[in-house]
RNA sequence: GGGAGCAUAGCUCAGCCGGUUCAGAGCAUCUGCCUUACAAGCAGAGGGUCACAGGUUCGAAUCCUGUUGCUCCCA
């Protein structure tokens, strides 16, 4: 058989791909075995593929795969969420290239448009999972704007506001401009930037020439000003007290109020104040009975009650006002000042605080056990430490605005009547019926109701995802909810631990009295080498389906993983891949190898063969043992990489050169099935973590039945391994690097052999347990144990056994002698030290007897090859 | 401004309820090798005052305090 001596990726994984789809390998239904369920974080329908997905999606199909070759039942969900803003703001953009306005568009037309847009474009990025090898059950495939989802999101809507949590109420909002919406405060994003503060003098109504100066870094805001406020104490300001203050441009008359409030540092100590347009200017204006004047239009333009500047946009205002007042001699000065200011999550637009009516939800209630439940570990967080943060921000919560001004999402059911008055009902004619049943006086009809514009926040959606995937909120009793619910693992990024991971848990336990899963698993932010995040507008991203074709999924999978420990940044390199690359030819070479050696049935197994066998065994066992404590402790990068030595240390440069044949040799019968058996076991653990090459080797490795495969066989079971046996190979091993050393350092080609000759000292008796296989890899022709040293040897001490090679030619004895007095005096100072710890009367006193044997067992050893060095130097000489 | 976390080899990290194997791993680097599975490889080697300063202890990378630097979250 031909094999290519370089693993090519391309062709296999398609292949393989497709045939685990034609099997319905991935499809999960309810039967008695175990359940482990994850359901993705749906991708927006907006979205491409990126390198976050990657890697969080690795992780989950990583964990879904082992969880189905530990005989459960596994079911990864797959699915897309609508993201309201962002596809309106896609389809807005589109209709507009199309020379259409949304404007001129009804919310059904438009509608129509946006569902042909996610028609289109909504299901990319699954498709792009694919390619990674993702095994998730495409038949349970689910859209946040399916009908189930939608209804679960509306009876939920109800429901809650049946039982007083959702309310209707005005508030100061942060308003995005350019979506035109409102945003919760969860997606209002700090930055601080370079602005200034203007010091602007306000003249004192009725006064000749008395001013009063406030300092402000939005000037534009000035015509929507409703008093000038200090504080009470403020000595400054006594005299203005009961006086009124003009606006400047406009003349408009207001108040001098005093608050304790106002930080008479900051500025000047006076305070203009704009209610419509500051979140704690509003607060005032409330305490103060102010007047409320909004000067902006929604997006983001002076209104009529500006008076000035009308239709301009905000910041060309900022300017012209500033020039205006530079002119009317009202400007006393201009600092140069940082703040920060709020952006928008979705448009980067900056945040406009705005009055207007939203609908909120009460939270304080849901987020108790939602806390509780993290707390006391019901749920555990991977790493632990953003418990804390989750702690912080549950306490300190506040309400959610869920409304948003928009068309693409599920419709807030709310139904207003003429008289201003409204009813949350399911449908227009429920609503009626309401209506109509609690006044008898008025009979309204359908065309009186006119249902709420709005529609909910995105997340309103994706909290109930883990239920609602499952048709949980409508058919709270059907089987698949019940079997997959609590679903087991969440695989997710940090900065949605608010908006998404403590919601969906608060969702769980209100609508199951169930936590929505049992561990989450925060990964990490994939950067560039220079550590920025990547991002499309910086374009330091490699575009993740090139890097599939270039390398294949394994080593792309393998690649990520390996340097992404749970909550921690990857730093992006494609020497990544490259490891990852070299190790998927690792595998494959080490099958061709595999494949090549002849079996024959008449040779018998060799000492050697037989004792590497019992070795890799107990080797293979306590690495499995390692791993899958590590998987337990959702240490996924830690145990690819115990995985990863497993196979190329112990396996391939250990295992297979200990019990490979003398070339064109065949190979005996117990042994090569034993190579293979293991060789088999290794591709199972390694299955999940690289998906396609496993399944082709493994395919390759022996005849299977059509429809056989790997990723329906059975993680290997930890066996027991002999730990003396492996403390003994560790011995043979540093003999056998010393080997090394010693042909390498006097170039003895490793097809001449040598003699071995070995003293043991101190009493010790030999063990000859790998003597035959420090024969075979050190190519020796005799090994012999002696009493005496041999003349005209090079020699080196293990422990402190000696061996002596004897040489053809002369030795160099200085040289030699050198090497040995490093030893001594690196061995005498390490003896130093053990000493004075046990000359230490504390420390014998205070130590556990384990310590003090330990110490002690050091020295002895310590002390043995001390001597044997002081003989050996003393013989040199 | 409030809170959290981090600082260990050139890089990415592990070790952190103190004491065997305590200074580790992978990658990178350097030195030999085209040895008939694999040069995408093999055999070796070098490299760290465990940020800094104190303290507790018989003993500190590990616990405590302070300093410095970085990151994240919240307002």
């Amino acid at each position: 058989m031909e094999i290519a001596s370089k693993y090519d990726p391309s062709g296999v994984e398609d292949k393989w791909y497709d045939f685990w789809m034609k099997q319905g390998f991935f499809h999960s239904e309810p039967d008695e075995r175990e359940p482990y369920c994850i359901v993705i974080p749906p991708p927006n329908v907006t979205g491409v593929l990126h390198m976050g997905h990657m890697l969080n999606n690795s992780i989950q199909d990583i964990l879904v795969r082992r969880a189905r070759m530990l005989g459960k039942n596994a079911c990864w969900v797959p699915g897309t969420d609508h993201a309201s803003i962002a596809t309106e703001a896609k389809v807005v953009a589109k209709l507009r290239e199309q020379g259409i306005d949304k404007a001129s568009l009804s919310r059904e037309q438009f509608l129509e448009h946006a569902w042909e847009w996610k028609t289109k474009h909504g299901g990319i990025i699954l498709d792009q999972l694919k390619k990674l090898g993702a095994s998730c059950d495409w038949e349970r495939t689910r859209f946040t704007m399916d009908e189930a989802l939608y209804d679960s999101v509306i009876d939920v809507f109800i429901d809650l506001y049946n039982k007083g949590l959702i309310y209707r109420g005005i508030r100061m909002v942060n308003w995005d401009p350019k979506a035109l919406t409102a945003v919760s405060d969860e997606e209002v994003n700090y930055k601080e930037v370079n602005s200034k503060l203007y010091f602007v003098r306000y003249k004192v109504e009725g006064s000749a020439d008395e001013w009063i100066t406030i300092a402000t870094t939005r000037p534009e805001t000035i015509l929507g000003d409703t008093a000038i406020c200090v504080h009470p104490d403020d000595e400054r300001y006594f005299h203005l007290r009961g006086k009124r203050i003009l606006v400047p441009l406009i003349n408009r008359s207001v108040p001098m109020i005093f608050d304790e409030y106002v930080d008479r540092e900051f500025g000047t100590g006076a305070l203009k104040v704009t209610p419509a347009h500051d979140i704690n200017d509003y607060n005032l204006g409330l305490k103060h009975k102010l007047e409320v004047i909004d000067t902006f239009n929604p997006n983001g333009t002076m209104s009529q009650a500006a008076q000035l500047f009308i239709g301009e946009d905000r910041f060309a205002v900022r300017r012209k006002m500033a020039e205006e007042l530079k002119n009317t001699g009202h400007i006393v000065k201009i600092e140069e000042y940082k703040n920060k200011v709020g952006y928008s999550e979705r448009t980067d637009e900056v945040i406009e605080p705005r009055i207007s009516v939203q609908w909120f939800m009460k939270m304080k209630e849901l987020a108790k056990p939602a806390l509780d439940m993290v707390e006391d570990d019901t749920i555990l967080f991977h790493p632990a430490k953003y418990k804390n943060m989750y702690r912080h921000w549950m306490s300190n919560v506040t309400d959610w605005c869920i409304s948003r001004q928009l068309w693409w999402g599920q419709r807030i059911p709310a139904y207003y009547l003429p008289n201003g008055e409204y009813i949350v009902a399911r449908s227009p004619e429920e609503a009626l019926d309401i209506a109509n049943g609690k006044d008898q006086k008025v009979k309204f009809t359908l065309a009186d109701l006119r249902q709420d514009e709005d529609v909910l926040d995105t997340w309103f959606s994706s909290w109930l995802w883990p239920i609602s995937v499952f048709d949980g909120i409508r058919k709270p009793d059907n089987p698949d909810i019940k079997y997959y619910y609590p679903t087991n693992d969440l695989i997710t990024a940090p900065e949605i631990i608010f908006f998404w991971v403590a919601r969906m848990i608060m969702a769980g336990w209100e609508y199951r009295k169930a936590i929505p899963f049992k561990n989450v698993y925060f990964t990490g932010i994939v950067r560039d080498k220079q550590g920025r995040k990547m991002s499309k507008s910086l374009g330091n991203s490699p575009e993740p389906l090139d890097l599939i074709s270039k390398n294949g999924a394994d080593a792309v999978r393998v690649g990520m993983l390996l340097c992404s420990p749970a909550g921690n940044d990857l730093l992006y390199d494609d020497a990544l891949i490259e490891q990852g690359r070299n190790f998927c030819n690792k595998l494959w070479n080490a099958m061709r190898l595999v494949k090549g050696w002849p079996v024959d049935e008449s040779i018998a197994q060799t000492d050697v063969n037989k004792i590497s066998v019992e070795w890799f065994d107990s080797s293979f066992n306590a690495a499995l043992q390692n791993i899958n404590a590590l998987y337990d402790d959702y240490r996924l990068s830690e145990a690819l990489m115990a995985t990863y030595k497993l196979v190329w240390d112990d396996f391939c440069s250990w295992f297979l050169e200990m019990i490979k044949p003398a070339y064109q040799q065949p190979i005996d019968r117990p042994t090569y099935e034993a190579v293979t058996g293991y060789f088999e076991k290794l591709l199972k653990v390694l299955h999940p973590f690289m998906p396609f090459i496993t399944e082709e080797i493994w395919q390759i490795l022996e005849e299977r039945n059509p429809g056989e495969s790997i990723m329906l066989s059975s993680q290997p079971v930890v066996g027991k391994f002999n730990q003396e046996l492996l403390d003994k190979f560790t011995f043979a091993e540093e003999v056998i690097m010393a080997i090394r050393n010693v042909r390498k350092e006097k170039n003895i080609p490793q097809k001449d052999a040598i003699r071995l000759f070995i003293r043991k000292n101190n009493n010790e008796t030999s063990d000859t347990t790998f003597d035959n296989l420090v024969g075979k890899l050190c190519n020796v022709s005799e090994l012999a144990y002696v009493e005496e040293k041999t003349d005209g040897c090079l020699s080196f001490v293990v422990g402190s056994t000696e061996f002596f090679i004897p040489l053809s030619g002369t030795i160099d004895v200085a040289e030699e002698l050198k090497k040995l007095e490093a030893e001594h005096a690196y061995t005498t100072g390490f003896l130093a030290k053990v000493m004075q710890k046990l000359g230490n009367e504390s420390f014998v006193k205070n130590a556990p007897p384990a310590v003090i044997d330990a110490e002690r067992k050091k020295q002895e050893d310590a002390d043995a090859r001390i001597r044997v060095l002081e003989e050996q130097i003393k013989s040199l000489r």
